[in-house]
DNA sequence: AAGACGAAAGTGGTTGA
DNA sequence: TCAACAACTTTCGTCTT
């Protein structure tokens, strides 16, 4: 089952498959294939029993993914003794006894409700964005961290599940920028909304989150516009070259890898207008002008050849 | 005619008093 | 809380190929 992919460039075996980021490349040409060659995962239960009853388990392999099931079964018993009137006679302590249990239980099967929930979408997001196995355990677990500490309550629970996916990628260099992972979200989340929960996660929660750097950007958009490896890799090789003059600190990174790979692009003679790669880097075209004037300007176009 | 260019005005977010 | 600010976008008229 298992055939043995070749590199539709260079024909070579030589592929290799970046875990981490869900991509597939080859190691001599460096030609990024497109990310959903990892997409085995999302099938393989696709054949078990899909079940539509009350609690959807989540079916997943995974640890940090599945809710422990033994919180649901015991809340009903209690909310059945809230119906018996007759304990009224029992004493005060008795009952403020069985208030305090009550309300313990509530609170924790809403937790797991909401884990239910927030598991599910996650889920759901990682296999429509082809990301890996590894980023659900991870942002699973990252948002378990989040409930506990309470943060999620008042907060609509696909934001807060946004936010968490977002620094779990940010965290692992993988280039997903918080406009796409919001597009996947369902309608009740917007972008805004996500972006604020992030930012409130990252302070509430002590999490560094490293600058998203251009070079991961690179391979693709560059697989995008369907460019060589070499072409890429020039493109990475102006990037590096253009952090050090500092000419992209506090710029978008989108941009600046668009415009690397545009002016890459052009020295191999195999020019994409702007307009196209303006759209695979969801900037405009501006952007890329002024990104694309700064490098040319600044960056000794021979030495990087 | 399409692509590249850049000025000008507008948007949403950050920062610092 | 407000104002200044930077990055980016939108729009549009003008060159260049």
């Amino acid at each position: 089952m298992e055939e043995k992919p070749k590199c539709p460039k260079c024909e070579c075996k030589k592929l290799r498959r970046d875990y981490d980021k869900g991509e597939i490349f080859c190691t001599k040409c460096g030609l990024v294939l497109d990310e959903k060659v990892i997409d085995e995962g999302p099938e393989w239960r696709a054949f078990t029993s899909e079940e539509r009853e009350s609690k959807q388990r989540t079916g997943s392999p995974l640890n940090h993914s599945r809710i422990d099931k033994n919180l649901s079964t015991e809340i009903d018993q209690f909310n059945r003794d809230a119906r018996g009137t007759k304990l009224k006679m029992k004493t005060r302590e008795r009952v403020n006894g069985l208030r305090r249990w009550h309300r313990k239980l509530i609170y924790t099967d809403s937790k797991a409700r909401n884990l239910n929930v927030a598991l599910g979408q996650l889920k759901r997001m990682v296999s429509s964005l082809r990301l890996p196995n590894s980023v659900q355990e991870e942002t699973a677990l990252l948002y378990r961290q989040v409930l506990e500490k309470g943060l999620v309550k008042g907060r609509v629970i696909e934001e807060v599940l946004v936010a968490t996916l977002y620094i779990v990628c940010r965290k692992r260099g993988i280039p997903r920028t918080l406009k796409e992972l919001s597009e996947y979200a369902g309608s009740g989340a917007s972008e805004k909304a996500i972006g604020r929960t992030y930012r409130m996660l990252k302070s509430e929660m002590d999490i560094k989150v490293p600058l998203p750097d251009p070079i991961e950007f690179v391979p693709k958009y560059g697989a995008k516009l369907d460019l060589s490896g070499e072409i890429q890799e020039r493109a990475k090789r102006i990037l590096k070259e253009a952090k050090k003059q500092k000419l992209i600190s506090g710029k978008g990174p989108t941009g600046a890898a668009a415009a690397a790979l545009y002016l890459s692009a052009k020295m191999a003679g195999e020019k994409k207008t702007q307009k196209e790669v303006s759209e695979a880097a969801n900037v405009t075209e501006v952007t890329i002008r002024n990104r694309y004037r700064e490098l040319k300007e600044n960056i000794d176009l021979d030495a990087i050849e």
